[in-house]
DNA sequence: AGCTGTATGTTGCAATTGCAACATTTTAAA
DNA sequence: TTTAAAATGTTGCAATTGCAACATACAGCT
């Protein structure tokens, strides 16, 4: 996975750093990062863990990503283009925070380091876009049972083989799949039943072709 | 909108082209531009206009995408992931072809135009991610009322009105919430009924709050 | 080991949706 | 202008789904 700072030295990010005018904000655990992004800005998890969640209008809260060490967020990365979100910390969490707007308009075009740096972004939101593309191929699928198998086949793909391991709950597999949880377990149960798929607790063996 | 050259000399884009051994290839009307997208590029339309097609099992064929001069696609940009995915076509069109991994492992960061390059490049796959964030926020609403509505918002925000102006039809507009035409219609009829809009022909007035 | 909260499995039922089939309108082409 | 093709509107009906309510299993904590 590329990374922001990849291939760029120590000693040039904090040159870096000083050039893009970015802050560090510590924050405790369960605390709220951003509430309504007003600016565009990146974030940078260089410290801790935390979630970014949606509350709808019932009350309900979802976890939609989980932020860990080198993750990055933003108005323009993440799902976060409404409001009803939030950032929140669950552990002590050091962000580095940039002005996307100074990233773009800097005229530091000669700085090595500098170019370096927009090319990791572009490699960061181009595979970005591909999981969204995944994500959106997936739910414009018109039943659960084809959002699972549409689901079942990216990753048997990407990883070669027809054992998938869940890299996430069920739970949070039909959040993923924007499907009712116990509708969906009935479908996998179906699949099972039809002898599509076996499986045991998170690991799903793909039977079929 | 930001484009792909923009802030670049005529002189400069030359060079660049050169620079980054693009091609550029010439289709008569209702060609196959790509079919299986194997390798890694970006394609500029610089004159003509073309569309991404969805061929399903069934024989179904949807088109994902428009593509008009200016426009860019590719693998990681598009909606190409996966297989049965055509661009076609429909006017005799001229593109330009770049090497995605020879864009991200040059070393020519010296070269200011090179460098205003990629950041457009930047700029323009934010804008994707921003449009993806959109879409996949209005397929996960549960109802296509809710679909609906969630799209009449996101519009209603971005163009600072609240009379909406379909940007295509209503079949078009189906797709993109990937909900049956016929009962997308019903929920329309509906929501007119109860009040919550008025609408004549694709001219969308939103009469609720 | 016992407790507690979360995840998972199950099922009935009502609401929503897709599908098919058709009528009508609009658009584009000849 | 005529004509064909595409878009839109409508409706019945069956399939799918969400929702609620519950039981059971599991995991983390003390």
């Amino acid at each position: 996975m590329v990374k922001l700072f990849n291939k760029i030295s120590v000693k040039d990010q904090t040159k870096l750093l000083k050039l893009l005018e970015t802050s560090i904000l510590n924050f405790k655990k369960d605390k709220v990062i951003l509430s309504t992004i007003e600016e565009n800005i990146i974030g940078v998890i260089l410290e801790g863990y935390a979630q970014i969640i949606r509350t709808d209008y019932n009350g309900n809260r979802t976890i939609i990503e989980e932020l860990e060490e080198n993750d990055i967020f933003g108005s323009s990365i993440s799902s976060l283009s409404s409001n009803e979100y939030q950032i929140i910390t669950k552990e002590d969490t050091k962000v580095l925070i940039i002005d996307y707007d100074r990233i773009i308009e800097s005229k530091n075009n000669t700085y090595p380091y500098y170019n370096q740096f927009i090319k990791n972004l572009l490699e960061i939101t181009t595979n970005i876009i591909d999981e969204k593309n995944e994500r959106i191929e997936i739910l414009t699928k018109k039943t659960i049972r084809d959002k699972l198998l549409e689901y079942f086949n990216i990753y048997s793909k990407k990883h070669g083989t027809r054992i998938i391991y869940l890299p996430f709950s069920f739970t949070d597999l039909a959040d993923y799949l924007a499907v009712d949880r116990s509708a969906m377990s009935r479908e996998l149960k179906y699949l099972k039943e039809e002898g599509f798929i076996n499986s045991k607790g998170r690991r799903i063996t793909l039977l079929y072709r």
